[in-house]
DNA sequence: TTAATTATTTGACTTTTATCAAATGATTTT
DNA sequence: AAAATCATTTGATAAAAGTCAAATAATTAA
């Protein structure tokens, strides 16, 4: 069985703790993989039937738009959780791709596998309602930045509230996050 | 006990189904609120503690920016939940405002019942799952739409998917929604 | 370590959207 | 039904952001 590290744990444990038992019984589900820079976790127009929790790494997810230019609508860093949203919960084509920046390290669970342990187990799937509210809330907010904020502002957001983002993400994939050109947010790094 | 109308035991059904059980546990936590035009369910600054099934109505969702101007961040019709989701979730205090467009007829759930229906009852949380996984890819598609179309192609959106949108929400409401100013909504109107 | 590639910045110009003011249209209240 | 209020449109202008091209900087690979 894979060894999985504390930082899986503690993720799970600091938004719903689990009983010995609901954990062992998640385990033989888990798997590794490993990305190297560029391969693709997710494909864009296939059913993504699995969750990651990235232990190490960096990813991106994008889509590419009718004009065939890369919209980035996410970035996940380690200790966090990659899912393409809608394709895993509906189980259909996923709109997005899920690709890795750098090298990542990701531990895997299946959604039908999870789907097994939401069934056996009361608890997880109350993890899985917390998740989702937190993400739901995380994505809300983004939201209203896109929805109210200038161009400098939006920039001034991430330095304050995501001030990894300037250290680990290229502007060219920064820029189409923000919802602006890379020429306006280098212009807008300027100023201030 | 409160009359409760078919389209909220649908509304339900229609997501996960409900064992009889489950659903006459419901019932007792169940009241009814009636609003009249500009009353609010919910206060910014308020921690919201109560849910609501709009069965007739509609409300908007809205906050007050730096300037104090008003920006709408959701509409309500009949059929569907109006939740402060930060606040409900966290209760923590309402970073919104949930304010009737007219007279509106809910149904109330408090957050302190549901989650002792939560704890009795597997099945509705995971109807807590699975609402809180719709209303996110809902809210992504919507943050998309502010991050990838310009002004016009953000109403010709709404028309193409949100008809109801044109004919049940003032203009001034709707262009702060798709964060542009009622003027240009005017003239994106005017075009085409 | 140099060449090649990729990322970021800068400049000149265009397009889009915001702003402010006023006119028109619609709705509500007396 | 007229007055008052509220919603939407229109016009002139300003500001913000996009576009295209090229220069510079940084990173990667031979």
């Amino acid at each position: 069985m894979l060894p999985v590290p504390d930082s899986f744990l503690q993720f799970i444990q600091q938004i719903q703790p689990l009983s010995q038992e609901s954990l062992v019984a998640i385990l033989p589900f888990l798997t590794q993989k490993n990305f190297i820079k560029k391969d693709f976790l997710v494909k864009q127009g296939n059913v993504s039937d699995e969750l990651y929790f990235i232990m190490s790494g960096t990813v991106r997810e994008y889509f590419e738009d009718a004009n065939t230019n890369e919209i980035n609508t996410w970035f996940g860093f380690e200790n966090s959780i990659a899912i393409s949203s809608f394709s895993f919960f509906s189980q259909k084509p996923s709109l997005t791709n899920i690709q890795a920046m750098e090298d990542t390290h990701t531990i895997v669970l299946k959604h039908e596998d999870l789907q097994k342990l939401f069934n056996q187990f009361h608890e997880i799937e109350r993890l899985g309602r917390l998740l989702a509210e937190q993400y739901l809330v995380q994505i809300e907010e983004m939201k209203i930045i896109l929805q109210t904020l200038s161009a400098k502002q939006r920039y001034e957001y991430i330095l304050e509230n995501k001030p990894e983002f300037i250290k680990r993400i290229p502007l060219k994939y920064l820029a189409s996050f923000l919802g602006i050109k890379l020429e306006t947010l280098s212009r807008v790094r300027g100023q201030k």
